[in-house]
Order: structure tokens, then sequence, then C-alpha cells
DNA sequence: TGATACTTGACTATTTTGGTCAGGTTTATA
DNA sequence: TATAAACCTGACCAAAATAGTCAAGTATCA
């Protein structure tokens, strides 16, 4: 089970840009440069972030992004869902009315999964992008 | 960030090993048709399990798979650990000390990921095999 | 009017996954 | 002791997902 890199890019990208959010746009070039992420990985990656609404973007010179939203209500539920970043425990889930493997049952650790799924989201849901720039700022102390 | 089908496939066998556990030693052919999975793909699975001492196996006619421990003294974690699913967040934790994209400081969001790895976990080692059976007797009544 | 930056979509190489297939070896039992 | 059931091993492969690159724009500010 990894996380892909879509996801953690997003994550670390959405980190930088609210350090430096409130002032100015931040540029994607910029990010590219300080996270070491390729501009044009950045551009297909905040494509989404901006239909989700979780950022905001400002064309033209001295252009680039802003947050949509505050910091705090920003939680990695959303930048994940934005990006595709799906946990994914069963592959059982849309016939679970018929269950798992063709059976009549559900298999015998579909709660097992779900359970996990609960727990992994759970994590995801309390963390915000608020909460990660403190951590981070108390780090470099 | 899925679950493979390894990972999924050697807990749904194992609890279906554990079921039957304590008379015969059981078959791969009996829980391949039980659990709909492969015969082939589950002896690589088992190949895995008998070298981390998960579980035991009997040749001959009649023989067949027993647990190599007591169903509560195995954790889902040991599973996973056999079959090679791990849960991988970061790319970066060789060169820990050097820092992530080869910059000397970790990544914004180095300890995220490490703290999430921690709480998925915490889940595996809490889980044992006894437990899913358990669960699953009391679903069926 | 140019430079900067966003926007979109097609394309692709590599890796991982999820197996199959073939050809063994071992052992209980008839 | 033959034979069938069961384990064991390793090679192989197709499909999907991943992790991007590339090209060709469009919009906007200075």
């Amino acid at each position: 089970m990894r996380l892909t890199s879509k996801g953690r890019y997003a994550v670390m990208a959405l980190v930088d840009l609210a350090r430096f959010d409130g002032i100015n746009p931040v540029s994607l070039r910029d990010i590219s440069l300080r996270q070491g992420i390729s501009l044009d990985y950045l551009e297909q990656i905040f494509s989404k972030l901006r239909k989700k609404e979780i950022v905001q973007s400002v064309r033209g010179t001295q252009g680039g992004y802003i947050l949509n939203r505050k910091a705090k209500e920003i939680k990695l539920t959303n930048i994940f869902d934005a990006v595709d970043e799906k946990v994914k425990t069963v592959q059982c889930k849309k016939e679970s009315k018929k269950g798992c493997n063709g059976k009549s049952t559900k298999c015998l650790t579909h709660n097992l999964w779900d359970e996990l799924e609960t727990h992994i989201n759970n994590f995801f849901d309390k963390k915000s992008l608020d909460d990660l720039v403190k951590e981070n700022l108390e780090r470099r102390l």
C-alpha cells in the first residue's frame, strides 16, 4: 500500500503555498524550484485543485495561485479528493449488495477493510493545512 | 493509495484456514474453491507465509497447511510483512539524514507521512487473526 | 506588446500488479 | 511400490496505474 506522488506533491505544494499566502500570489515556478517538482506536473495538479476550489488562480505577470479558503479549513481529505488520491482497500464495494467474489455473502474480510478505510480517513479528516504549516514552523526554530 | 490483492488474499486465506485449524491440515485447493482465489496464486502467497513461519505445510495426500502459531498471536502486521505488503508513504526514508529531495532539509511534509504510517501500522498491530475469525462467526449468527 | 503565467490535452516510458504456466519434488496410502 | 494429491519453484506475461513530458495554446499585467 503506497501513497502516490500526486497526493504527496499536492500536499507539499500547498504547504509551500500556504506559508507565503496572504501577500502575493505564489507562482508554480517558485514552488517547482523550492520543492523540486516538475513545473508541468505541478500544472496538472493545480488544475485539479482549482476545479475543486481549493486554490484560486491569478493570471498575468506576478500571477500565481492563492488559497481559496483559510488554511484551517482545508483538510487533507479535501486535497486528496481533489487529486483523485483515494484510499481503496476493497474492490468489492460497488456490488456490495450481491456480495464480493460473485458469491452471495460478503468476503470473510470485508468488514476489516471497511474499518481500515475509516481508520485512515479519520486521520485525513483531522489534519488541516494549517496544522502542517504550524508543525513546520515549529520544527524550524 | 490502495491495498494490493496479495495482501487481501493472504488475509482472506488465513482467516479461512484459521476457521478449520486444529483438526486436519487445510489444502490450498479447498481454500481456492471456497474463497475464489486461483490455486497458483495461493501457492505463491503460502510459500511466503511459510518462510515467515506463519504457517506450516504438511505434505502428501491429505496434506495442506496449518497455522504455525496461535491465531491470537498472528497480527495483521505479520501477514502483510510476509507477503511484502508494505505501507509506503515516503520515498525519502533511506537518505533521511541527508534530507529528502536531495536538499539539506527534510521535505515540508516528511513528518506528516511518518505520522500516517504509524497511524496505519497501529491498526495492523492491534488486529489479530483470531479477532477476524471471531468477528466473522458473530456476523454469521 | 511582450513577458509571464496559467490552461489543456495528448502522449509515453516505466513500474507494479495480478496473475498464468510449466515442470518439478515430496509423501501418504492403497 | 506406484500413484495421486499436494506442495514448490521460477519464468513469464498482459493490463493497468504511475509519473511524468511535450506541445500548443490563452489570458493578463506592466
